[in-house]
DNA sequence: GCAAGTTTCAAACGATTGTTTGATTATGGC
DNA sequence: GCCATAATCAAACAATCGTTTGAAACTTGC
């Protein structure tokens, strides 16, 4: 059998494919190590050999599909700062929420199984997915710098909004999308390759009409105004 | 010492108290039995005795505390029918958060706890709120009158979008109040008592602008149409 | 004060958890 | 082929898990 060894992954892939079903299902913590090596198809030795920890396999899931999003994010703003066109909340959501999307059209399932995770990931710890993800070493290197211009934008964006409320209007952002991601319909239904497609792109775009809609809302000045949808 | 047998809670609802405290920390499955009833200072059988499971456990702690925020709910609702004024999109959120806010106002820290052991069980249960919460008979009774009031409202007030989108809206919103909450700083920090109520009026505000926001946000034409905020 | 019912308790059960060990097998350089 | 390094493995460990048991301690009605 020529292909069996082509079958077969390299382990440490094996073992991370695993944990992001295994983890995105019962939890960060609440997937055990021996639920992962089983459906890995290896030891219950194999993590600590591998990652040391519990801790190293997250760090090393994050490190694995991380980069590429936040490489992405700093790429897709510094092509719209050579535009040189005025920032909108919807360009600000664009940054944040258009690699995950891309993540999820690339890889498929694999990127599903992986927002599930990261969503889980940010219950388990407390909401400080930073304070995680940070550890990673490319997370150090980016976050800083995407934090820095991401607020920079939403505050050209949003020009009203005082900067402490801009900062928790940002925070929500990145919790309902990665909420809304993890319990969305189509992340749990089958799909024939098309539909799924286009249920993707219709179900995104009305993510993201939502959260612009809500980091642009107009601050609150005391009295009850309206509200109510523009024709 | 005559205050011994006042002091002394009715343990079923210690267990509960001390449920919310574990659950929200380490999780709705996450919680260990034996860490419960430790911190209940009563012993290992007394969940299965009071409560016959964990599930039963749960719905029970939903029952406690749920009751009014749905009776709550649907009050604020017949009251603004009688105002017979057109719904804003502030106005559903308003339903929808405001008991939120009254419990965090009325119970204050056992406040915090729940809304975070409600935000531990979205996640263990992939985001099927109702389909746990369902389970406990006043929910049961009343979500439907609840759920369908609120796409009718929200349909007035965003009578662009459609039921589809409406609903997956509704849904971020929950989805976001419930993380938003559970994430927040203050509900993490020790406060003065009357910065702490200042600082919740804040948050809270800010919060229910950005859902309102978003839950009225014009649904995307196509083109790339500006979401700037307007003076 | 006794009987009936309710609640609490320590103890034990088998199962599962994370982690470590030392032996065994695969792999790559020369 | 041979050796050194890397990787995998079965086995065992103490600890903890959920659950059950039957006896002890309480309440309550009379």
């Amino acid at each position: 059998m020529p292909t069996t060894q082509a079958i077969k992954k390299d382990t440490k892939e094996a073992i991370m494919d695993a944990a992001e079903i295994v983890m995105a299902e019962h939890g960060v913590d609440g997937a055990s190590i021996r639920a992962i090596v089983s459906k890995a198809g290896a030891n219950t030795a194999a993590i600590h050999y591998h990652f040391n920890s519990r801790d190293g396999l997250i760090t090393a899931m994050l490190g694995r599909r991380g980069r590429s999003t936040s490489e992405r994010r700093l790429e897709l703003i510094r092509e719209f700062d050579q535009t040189g066109a005025a920032p909108t909340s919807m360009d600000v959501v664009r940054f944040l929420v258009d690699p995950m999307i891309e993540l999820l059209e690339e890889q498929g399932d694999a990127g599903r199984r992986y927002l599930r995770f990261l969503a889980r990931l940010q219950s388990d710890r407390k909401g400080k997915l930073s304070g995680t993800a940070i550890q990673v070493q490319h997370e150090r290197k980016y976050y800083p710098e995407i934090r820095e211009r991401m607020l920079d934008l939403a505050g050209q964006a949003c020009p009203d909004i005082s900067e402490t409320e801009l900062i928790e209007r940002i925070t929500m952002v990145i919790d309902a999308m990665l909420q809304s991601f993890a319990n969305a319909e189509f992340m749990s239904t089958e799909w024939e390759a098309d539909e799924q497609h286009d249920e993707l792109m219709r179900y995104t775009m009305n993510l993201k009409s939502f959260l612009a809609g809500g980091l642009a809302a107009p601050a609150f000045n005391g009295t009850d105004q309206s509200t109510t949808q523009e024709a």
